[in-house]
DNA sequence: TCTGGGGTCCTAGGACCC
DNA sequence: TCTGGGGTCCTAGGACCC
């Protein structure tokens, strides 16, 4: 069977290169993508982590997702940089459109990578590492920021690949390279092998890819059950996911939100959550999909997490019914700690609602269609005014009692 | 001035039924 | 007094990704 031909293409500190670009445009002397320079977020709302890092700040060992203040303990002149996400959503917007003039194969798999299938290409185009290193520079010239380019015969290995020396790079990772490029990688380099799974593998004195590799799949079942054939087989470059959109069945929209200062008030809560149930069933009502589940996440200030969740009588994409059972959730569940953050996640998605009806429920159908229309008008209505101009004279009345139970 | 947000997938355990 | 087993549905929590 001929081997499959994948790219995978990684933009190189996407946010912060994103940034740097912006700047450069508004005027900024220095480009900050040659400073010791972070994206992060923001310390007074209490999510102080780094989003993206410069390749100089790097050097000093800060990461991604690390405490801004453990950053600055590692490099005492660092810049630190908001992040700008309607400018993001634009850079990738353009990434991506850019890509499809190359193969109608291609796969969003982020903001910032993409996936590119040329399998039964090879008349049009008659050397991949040129192809690559076009596309590549291109890109660095039409839009001012560099990517890495991996080139092997399936996502997987193209992946690995692409994570090779950064920036602006081409690299192979081809069926037969597999041995000599990944095997001497440090087990954590592994695709899908993240601190729970790297820890235990070290301490079954398994080091290196190539180490995984070679191990008896009985030896690595009894550790991993399921896992373990995954394991082996990414560790040996095995892998024949599709460059396709995955069609999953549990497809979830969520909200979370930490706040400023940890909550106590029940009231308080609740204010935020019909923010977010606004929030998300508008979501939800613009992908016309209904829901089943409606969970509620709670992480306290102790930064342990839990969260409850109901399946529906019926699916729903009406607010209303939707914050009814998530007060009912919160009700029931939250455990009077104080709460660093809290969220709403709407799940079990799906695009017809008439599945089932309850005996016993007094809505029909027809009436849920019509608050269905009713409630999309009004999402148009925020949409132009801003949300939350207009919402139920119903759900306003909840709000308010709530108020007034304070 | 310590620790984000949005996802998917998997597993374990309990409830319930036959 | 002892106490099956298979199947399904549901929930909570954890691992991993960017």
């Amino acid at each position: 069977m001929e081997k499959r031909i994948i790219f995978h293409i990684d933009v190189n500190n996407a946010f912060l290169s994103w940034t740097a670009i912006l700047l450069l445009q508004e005027g900024y002397k220095i480009d900050i993508r040659n400073i010791p320079a972070v994206i992060g977020g923001d310390e007074k709302r209490r999510s102080g982590i780094v989003l993206a890092k410069s390749m100089v700040a790097k050097k000093y060992g800060i990461v991604t997702a690390e405490t801004l203040y453990s950053a600055r303990n590692k490099c005492k002149n660092l810049k630190v940089y908001p992040p700008n996400y309607y400018w993001y959503y634009e850079k990738s917007h353009e990434f991506h459109e850019y890509l499809k003039q190359f193969t109608p194969n291609t796969l969003k798999y982020s903001v910032d990578e993409a996936f590119l299938d040329f399998t039964g290409t090879k008349y049009i185009y008659s050397d991949y590492i040129k192809l690559a290193h076009h596309i590549k520079d291109e890109i660095k010239e039409k839009f001012g920021f560099t990517v890495n380019v991996g080139i092997a015969n399936n996502m997987l290995c193209a992946k690995m690949a692409s994570d090779f020396q950064k920036p602006d790079r081409v690299h192979t990772l081809f069926d037969e390279e597999v041995k000599k490029k990944m095997w001497p990688l440090p087990i954590e380099d592994l695709f899908m092998v993240g601190r729970s799974t790297s820890k235990r593998l070290r301490e079954l004195g398994i080091n290196t890819i190539g180490e995984l590799a070679q191990k008896d799949i009985n030896f690595l079942t009894k550790y991993f059950k399921n896992q373990a054939e995954f394991l082996k087989n990414s560790a040996n470059g095995i892998d024949d996911t599709k460059v396709e959109p995955h069609k999953s069945k549990s497809e979830s929209i969520s909200v979370t939100e930490t706040m400023p200062k940890d909550l106590q008030d029940i009231n308080e809560l609740k204010e935020i959550l019909f923010r977010q149930t606004s929030e998300v069933s508008r979501q939800l009502r613009d992908k016309n999909k209904f829901c089943n589940v409606v969970a509620v996440i709670f992480k306290n200030h102790q930064f342990e997490s839990y969260s409850r969740q109901t399946k529906l009588d019926n699916p729903t994409d009406n607010t209303e019914i939707i914050y009814d059972k998530v007060v009912e959730i919160l009700e029931n569940s939250w455990k009077n700690d104080p709460i660093r953050l809290i969220g709403v996640r709407l799940a079990d998605l799906c695009s017809d609602r008439k599945t089932q009806i309850s005996l016993f429920d007094n809505n029909t159908i027809e009436e849920d269609d019509k608050n269905s229309s009713f409630q999309k008008k009004i999402d148009e209505i925020n949409k132009k005014f801003g949300s939350n101009s207009v919402v139920p004279a119903s759900i306003i009345n909840k709000i308010g009692k709530n108020k007034l139970r304070k």
